[in-house]
DNA sequence: GTCTATAGCCAGATAGAC
DNA sequence: GTCTATCTGGCTATAGAC
């Protein structure tokens, strides 16, 4: 009700709204609403749009960066960590529809914005996982690939389906209930498919 | 200068601002400069910004269509349509670099307005290739799978580095020279990964 | 068909009471 | 800290001269 709880009450609101309308297509009032609050008091606590978009942005993006670490630095092989990946990463997105599409859409139309937040230090570092796959491949462990082209792999495949999801809907005339199924499904068909192609 | 060439010339300006800012953020004014002409015109032709917007979107997607339908509707083996998808679909889009992002932007945001635009029978219909995908598989000509899992995977490789190309680029610490390099790179990667996942 | 000028509205932001 | 009321600017849209 007070101090704290409404910051993040607030937040919590925004979180909500700019992930479904994007920064431009947001409405403070539509915030206000959702937080069962007055339109001033998001002023009161975030002074501006700006910098309350800018708050919700740097929140999804510090959600979003500890799974890609997951997969950046454990000490799991490559198999390992291909698996892993698929199967956690997909069920993340699953209980956060918006955040891949929100951030993807936000970074494409504020590109002078990234810069500015990247500053932080925030930003997940896939280089020890391209080391390793660099490794593995001298060893012999796995097949000759680009390594950035694996990892573009991986992220395609397991991103993409849920950033497109109402056009995949709409063209392959998929419901809710079977996207979820093929979404379910995909956990471990995607990471067998891309186990297989570096398999030696 | 006057006519259907003003016509023209103001939805060519209108598809570069809609497509950088989408609905939400292109102003009017901004898109009649780009046109090099006054605001008054844009709604002398289009009447407002939303029916502007719809004869933009329109043409995107008039435009991506028939891209799909190369794959859903000739006479092609399975193979060869993978074949050829990849490599003309990464070309088609880094000559429209926008065009998919802008697509999947707008079908996001604009839920209801997409139904609309639908019943102009304007849809790609992938049946076709879903079920020569089955009928293959049926005569043992390549492994059994999901055809609407294959076809995420297809378009997921292809699209996916596009939409995602900021955060790619930032996260993976990639110039533009070296994104082009691998997106040239991955025309053939992409379908020997997904022909070999499925060759029996 | 094309322009300038302006109406009208909507949304972000602030003032000020409580 | 929270509210109501209001200001202000910006943007869509239109009126009207040429």
């Amino acid at each position: 009700m007070q101090d704290l709880n409404t910051e993040q009450n607030i937040l919590n609101a925004a979180i909500l709204v700019f992930q479904r309308k994007g920064m431009a297509g947001a409405r403070m009032q539509e915030i206000a609403d959702e937080a069962k609050i007055n339109k001033a008091m998001l002023h009161y606590y975030f002074r501006n749009k700006q910098l309350l978009f800018e708050a919700v942005f740097m929140q999804a993006f510090s959600q979003l960066a500890p799974q890609l670490n997951l997969i950046f630095a454990s000490n799991d092989t490559v198999f390992e960590k291909i698996r892993k990946f698929t199967s956690n990463y997909i069920d993340f997105i699953l209980k956060n529809p918006y955040l891949p599409t929100f951030i993807i859409q936000e970074l494409n139309n504020n590109p002078e914005f990234v810069k500015k937040f990247m500053v932080h230090g925030n930003k997940p570092d896939p280089n020890p996982f391209l080391l390793q796959i660099e490794k593995e491949i001298t060893l012999g462990q796995i097949k000759k690939i680009n390594p950035k082209q694996l990892l573009l792999n991986l992220l395609s495949l397991s991103v993409f389906p849920f950033v497109a999801k109402t056009m995949v809907k709409l063209v392959m005339d998929v419901s809710d209930q079977e996207f979820l199924e093929l979404m379910e499904e995909r956990k471990i068909l995607i990471s067998e498919q891309i186990i297989n192609s570096i398999k030696v």
